[in-house]
DNA sequence: CCTACCGATCGGTAGG
DNA sequence: CCTACCGATCGGTAGG
């Protein structure tokens, strides 16, 4: 509470973090207890405030909501575009983009269930708008999997399935991943490549089977910086 | 409409058949819109009736959904050890477990959606109880995988995660399959258990890669009967 | 004219 | 299976 520093722009700063405590606030209750389940009344009395009070903030609840998504799911493929920079090879892309997958699915974890859970109550419009960001980020691991297997470095049986299997095992990472006990998201990344390579049996030129750590790409949490800022803690405050 | 038989159970026949379309129409409801999102209203309105005659055949709409989750969880146990009985090599095993996963998530999609989906909504016992079952069959899996790491035969960096990266690559099909384009549910099954068992890098006893086929386990339909009867056509009512 | 809210209540709908 | 309701709570907004 105490004052380190003058606050010149003061009425700023403060309706900027009132903002996002009540989105810190509404993102915990949405990934808990659905967004269906989640009262205004409820999300105003977590936050400290009247639902009057609230909705000088926040436009709607629904808006809260589409905010939320549509800022993961950007967040996602800007971080997989820069995962994949300079990156050419198949392999070496299908390791970035787990990575960065399974990166922004550990430490984004409340993000990413509400977006993976809530998409059904998205009104047409917003729906869209997440579906083409989500369309965009896809068509990265299809391509990087369709050119492995042309170039003969992957093995599936269906390029499709493999894609939606390996995408599909990555995003569990944010339904049952604890931080604090057990893998870091880095070495939890590393894990989830090595398993990835493993599923398009990934070989090199001379038909040996690749892991990760023979593509040198270095530690995934290098990356992590492409995610932007870390989730703020619950009730971080700090003056300044 | 037409009375092909006489029938003298009539009235038992007919809210057999009312309680069942209620039920249908129910997970219809549920596992597209929600739990939350789904008025009792809107579900009368579906069935045809007023909610007052609703709550003669139901007891709660929280029922409702606990009655299908765990039917749901049930089914799948029971089909799993069935799909087990006899077999005893851990490869053999993760594909029969396969198979009958993903035959259950292709064929039962409605179902697996909401046990997938709900958990948060039930109450603590009823919650209690699917975890149970769902631990029973998860700990099937364990055993499968932990012993074929022991004997050699897979090759994983950590039995837990490829568990988990298994079963819920697997889950995922009742997410983006659709029936009557591409795919059968069996043909799907034998893609999934060529993948897991590309990812726990099997091998045989001469270190040879290890695939579906080699396992001679037979068309994964036949374990189709192990799931009990198919799930009824939305408006089916045979006479008889 | 602004900001950061307040107490009270709106019209409708929820499950039962 | 229906009409007629209940206690409570929903998302959202009024004036000050």
């Amino acid at each position: 509470m105490t004052e380190l520093v003058p606050r010149r722009e003061g009425r700023k700063r403060n309706a900027a973090t009132t903002s996002e405590r009540i989105r810190r606030t509404a993102l915990e209750l949405f990934s808990t207890q659905g967004y269906e389940a989640t009262g205004i009344r409820e999300l105003a009395d977590r936050v400290g405030m009247t639902t009057a009070s609230l909705y000088h903030y926040v436009g709607t609840k629904a808006e809260l909501l589409t905010d939320i998504m549509r800022d993961a799911q950007a967040r996602l493929l800007a971080a997989a575009q820069g995962a994949l920079a300079g990156i050419d090879d198949p392999a070496a892309r299908i390791v970035r983009l787990v990575h960065i997958h399974v990166l922004a699915h550990a430490i984004f974890q409340l993000e990413a269930r509400t977006v993976d859970t809530e998409l059904r109550v998205l009104d047409p419009s917003a729906l869209q708008e997440i579906l083409d960001a989500r369309d965009e980020y896809e068509q990265l691991w299809r391509e990087a999997i369709v050119r492995g297997c042309d170039d003969g470095v992957f093995t599936v049986p269906d390029a499709s399935t493999a894609r939606l299997a390996i995408m599909t095992m990555s995003t569990g990472v944010a339904h049952w991943y604890k931080p604090n006990r057990g893998a870091s998201p880095a070495e939890l990344a590393v894990n989830f490549s090595d398993l990835a390579l493993a599923l398009l049996r990934a070989t090199d030129a001379a038909g040996r089977t690749v892991d990760t750590a023979a593509l040198a790409l270095g530690d995934p949490a290098e990356l992590i910086p492409l995610l932007g800022i870390a989730p703020p803690a619950s009730t971080a405050d700090a003056a300044r």
